[in-house]
DNA sequence: GGAAATGATGTAAACGTTTTCATTTTCATA
DNA sequence: TATGAAAATGAAAACGTTTACATCATTTCC
């Protein structure tokens, strides 16, 4: 079967008696019609199963009605639920959502971002590996694209961004932590500080231990592709090992628990871990991981409107930030006193 | 900082002191063009840093290089999994990928496609609830729009589609707990067997009991976001209890464990479960998850190359079925003798 | 009852490309 | 050098919309 063409607006036109101006007008509102006129048209328009032509309504208008939204991947649940955020905000608002990923590699990174303005989307929303010295970024600005940082804080306040506050979320980590009696702590980073994710994270972390009085924590770079065990050992051989973790997300938690398990210490037995993204997984396995918690969903709706926002000039780029929270869980659990 | 407007064709040929026409061809290629004149040309398109507007292309070229996708939903990483497969494929190929996700709602599938047509996308790759029975697929088939059923299975020969054998993967996962020494079984589905991957799956392992000369396994329906004990209450409270159990996915896989862990009931000490899948997570929680491991990424990349095929009417409709495999885990472990 | 204002609709240009067809240039051959 | 085929290029139409402007019909007001 092979697709006939499709009705436009001329077919409509004819059919209705009238010009494809007026059709148009029908379809865009906003125009005086005469309500018998409009509604002819309307009966043609269902009648033939019209559908507006997007390439040409995009070309005219000179503006595809549509983000390009720029990730790491997919593959990590906090990323594909912004994603769902994203589109659903989109769908409301009638655009389009182009979405590319960049697998945490600078050469993807800038492919997957040229490919999304040759397609020539109004905006772009964005997660860079590290926002603060970016030229992806610097390539965007200097093409006026604008876009809207996503899980990324700029040190621009011109740069729009929807992120949690980071530094925050690492400090409440090592409240939680110290909360529940542990003293020696260390943070596991995935295989970057070229990350201001992950940097931000670590400076609140260490602030708020460093504010607690108790000791400097071991920073473990652990790269997320290798056994994680390698890292860990360490660390973990050494004397007075740690018992509280923070991992910088849920999915690196996972593999650092697996990795514990592989030299034999038990979570939270031996050690106590705590991740951050608040992904669904984590609340289904045992010990259930406690995290803290970004609303991943919610973020990718706000990026959406503030893109929207920015794209018609209706606001001046904003910082905003959303609130993350503590869930509890059982790989956190009390220090056991005598470590 | 306002984007200044993009040069066209225009530009670049009255820089390069030549005619649209001449650009058109030295960036499509395929024409003859004097080497010199084509090298002015592509001198001129890269210092103007100009990139062919999409919008111009696809309307003069009547179709928009780009792929709808349609999938239940981005939370599920075997659909994460596969998109970027599709993404990877059709970087490769220029084209670009749109993506929509029905939550499992068949009013939300059918706006979302509507959506995807509107769009004029070139074909669809699409992953509906029930295949057998399709509102959304006899609209396609009526607007003639080509497409390539995804993760589904078709009984209609002319209706394209690749997944894998959801039947022999029943079937492999009842013979992987038959043979730890397990004699009473029972499968855990969604909240449908409305789904024609459960059903056919659920196939599979019946006929893999039966010919193995087991009573007959129960079929417990869990929805997805109630909980999951609840629905396994009745079945395991009972004397003879099962002592395998298939979850139709990886992620019902989980909290169905999650489950039997609220009812007191230890996997695999108790109970042995097997999912469906082969999610990443499956492999990084402890007990690690036994499981059928579809190729996702590799069923993405096939299906969009075989959508392509098919629009350029290179090749008639297909089932292509790529090969799924056990991946054992500890949480499939044999059977207590006793038992 | 006529002028002016208003409302409804039509005409045509424009968006940036690709491509057909016509035209010019090149170059080998007679 | 004249001829013509082949190669290179240009002119212009077309894709389906939106929208500024023009036009026509209707109402309103004196």
């Amino acid at each position: 079967m092979k697709s006939q063409p499709r009705p436009t607006l001329h077919d409509v036109a004819a059919q209705a008696g009238v010009s494809i101006a007026t059709v148009s007008r029908v379809l865009n509102g906003g125009a005086r019609i005469r309500p018998e006129t409009a509604q002819r048209v309307q009966e043609v328009v269902r009648a033939l199963g019209f559908r507006p032509n997007r390439m040409g309504r995009d070309l005219r208008r000179g503006q595809s009605r549509a983000v390009g939204v720029l990730l790491p991947t997919l593959a990590n649940p906090v990323f594909a639920d912004s994603v769902s955020g994203i589109q659903e905000a989109a769908r409301e608002a009638g655009w389009t959502v182009l979405i590319t990923s960049s697998d945490y590699d600078p050469a993807q990174e800038r492919a997957a971002m040229e490919g999304l303005l040759a397609e020539r989307v109004a905006g772009l929303i964005v997660t860079v590996a590290d926002a603060e010295r970016s030229p992806t970024l610097d390539a965007l600005d200097e093409a006026g694209q604008p876009y809207v940082l996503f899980h990324n804080e700029s040190p621009f306040p011109e740069r729009a961004s929807v992120a949690v506050d980071n530094e925050a979320a690492g400090a409440d980590a090592a409240r939680a932590l110290i909360a529940q009696g542990h003293r020696r702590l260390a943070m596991v980073a995935g295989r970057f500080l070229a990350s201001d994710r992950s940097r931000r994270r670590h400076r609140g972390f260490m602030q708020a231990v460093a504010q607690a009085g108790l000791p400097a924590p071991a920073l473990i770079e652990a790269d997320f592709n290798a056994e994680a065990a390698a890292a860990l050992g360490g660390v973990f051989t050494a004397s007075g090992r740690p018992t509280g973790l923070f991992c910088s997300n849920d999915l690196l938690a996972l593999r650092t628990i697996a990795g514990l398990r592989a030299l034999g210490l038990a979570v939270p037995g031996d050690v106590s871990v705590i991740g951050m993204d608040g992904i669904n997984v984590g609340q289904l396995i045992s010990p259930s991981l406690a995290s803290i918690v970004q609303p991943a969903r919610e973020m990718g709706r706000r990026a959406f409107l503030h893109l929207l926002a920015r794209l018609a000039e209706a606001s001046p780029p904003a910082q905003i930030r959303l609130s993350h929270r503590y869930r509890p869980g059982q790989s956190l659990a009390a220090a056991t006193p005598q470590e």
